[in-house]
DNA sequence: TACGTGACCGATA
DNA sequence: CTATCGGCCACGT
């Protein structure tokens, strides 16, 4: 696996519980602000990886479950969500901005994830 | 080997 | 305001 799989992987497992990110914001972090494709990509094969990968913490930048479709069922990604206390109404989390969680802000510079 | 595709995003027209 | 277009890069034909 790439060295930018591992990394996506490993930020998106500290993302807290009820709290959500986007590609995009995980692809600045990573210093590829424009390979939020592979983000993208590299959910594709998150159900693979060990330890679990929460997935269904990452949405777009609306704030839509575009992604839900490859969680086994059309309800999954949702009901995962609603139960650590997200609303999702329509495919779109309530109050997104509220709960985004920007691994920019949040998450420091370290050893793990080195400054580009 | 080459080409199309994708759980996206930001800048234009 | 909506619509479209390029960029990013790993993978499967």
């Amino acid at each position: 696996m790439s060295d930018f799989n591992e990394n996506v992987y490993d930020v998106v497992r500290q993302i807290p519980v009820g709290r959500v990110t986007s590609y995009g914001a995980i692809a600045r972090f990573l210093g590829s602000p424009q390979s939020s494709r592979m983000v993208g990509w590299a959910m594709n094969n998150a159900h693979n990886q060990q330890p679990y990968v929460p997935a269904h913490r990452v949405v777009n930048r609306q704030g839509l479950l575009t992604g839900k479709v490859h969680f086994g069922g059309p309800d999954v990604m949702q009901q995962l969500l609603e139960s650590e206390g997200i609303k999702v109404v329509d495919d779109q989390i309530v109050d997104f901005q509220k709960h985004f969680w920007d691994p920019m802000k949040e998450l420091p510079f370290d050893e793990t994830f080195p400054m580009p």
